[in-house]
DNA sequence: ACTATTTAGTGCGATATCGGATTATATGCA
DNA sequence: TGCATATAATCCGATATCGCACTAAATAGT
């Protein structure tokens, strides 16, 4: 009968996390959705998030620096900024430190359009931070951030 | 300055749910390749998704309120469907309450499968278990479910 | 210096996802 | 009953995403 408990904590362990995910995976269908309902038909949240990335972190990453960060393929990577690059919201130019890369500028109109999906989309989030107070999300992430390490991890190594 | 506060308060508010968000979509991201890495090719988590619901919830649901549970339109869901059903692991039939809707039903090949599937992906789940309690897996649940929740009001409404 | 291996990015083909229009059935209303 | 509207599912076209193979450049080992 210890085995049966062990077996049945097995069996919740995986209830557990086979929940968290799926609801993992329907919040990302959720806000993509709610972000592009905002934003000029075209403009895919992949893309808002990469702009997002280049301010907040930095820009003049790589490409594959970027793949990276949002655990996409190369290939998806390259599609999105060559995207950005024809829209003029990005410049990409050869790697001074490596002949094989590049890296990924913001432009003054990515920069502009950013600003102004982001006020676009404020009124939603607004709304949203009535029923569910900003700490609470804050709260979450801790949990979130340490669970997406240590996917990060298992995925190398 | 009372403004200066509103609108620092605003953009805090702003930006803790764009992190959240950010979050929300790398791990959708990284769950979803843990899981299609574990399953034979051709397989994806939306499939295997869809499968645990019908046990989970009950089968005999129609292809509406399958994508609603989801939150993907409609045809998406019926490109879903239509693939199990090929593979068998689903059976369609029509809704004997309505002439214009149809009900899923799970096949025992497709109960087999999820069984096979969800066995294969037990030792990653494991592993993950050992650095993260389910437990603190159990304890995100409420708060994204109540946000997964507003976000869905919010669609309709 | 030279070759083998690794790494960054891309081209190509397959397909999952999605929005818009269409068809068939059901429902509401006169 | 008859007609207008709403709803369930699908068809079709566009495209985002992805895996595989390839090229070019860097690095390692001799």
């Amino acid at each position: 009968m210890a085995q049966d408990e062990q077996g049945s904590d097995r069996g919740a362990a995986l209830a557990a996390f086979f929940v968290l995910f799926n609801e993992i995976g329907i919040l990302a269908q959720l806000s993509a959705a709610m972000f592009e309902a905002r934003m000029p038909p075209g403009h895919l949240t992949s893309q808002f998030a990469l702009l997002n990335h280049l301010i907040r972190v930095r820009d003049g990453r790589t490409p594959l620096e970027l793949a990276r960060a949002f655990q996409v393929p190369k290939t998806t990577m390259t599609h999105t900024i060559a995207l950005l690059e024809k829209r003029g919201h990005i410049a990409v130019r050869p790697n001074p430190e490596d002949g094989r890369s590049k890296q990924v500028w913001l432009t003054d109109a990515g920069r502009a359009f950013r600003e102004q999906a982001l006020a676009a989309m404020a009124p939603d989030i607004m709304e949203l931070a009535a029923a569910f107070p900003p700490e609470k999300a804050a709260a979450l992430l801790p949990g979130l951030t340490e669970l997406r390490k240590l996917l990060d991890e298992r995925r190398d190594g």
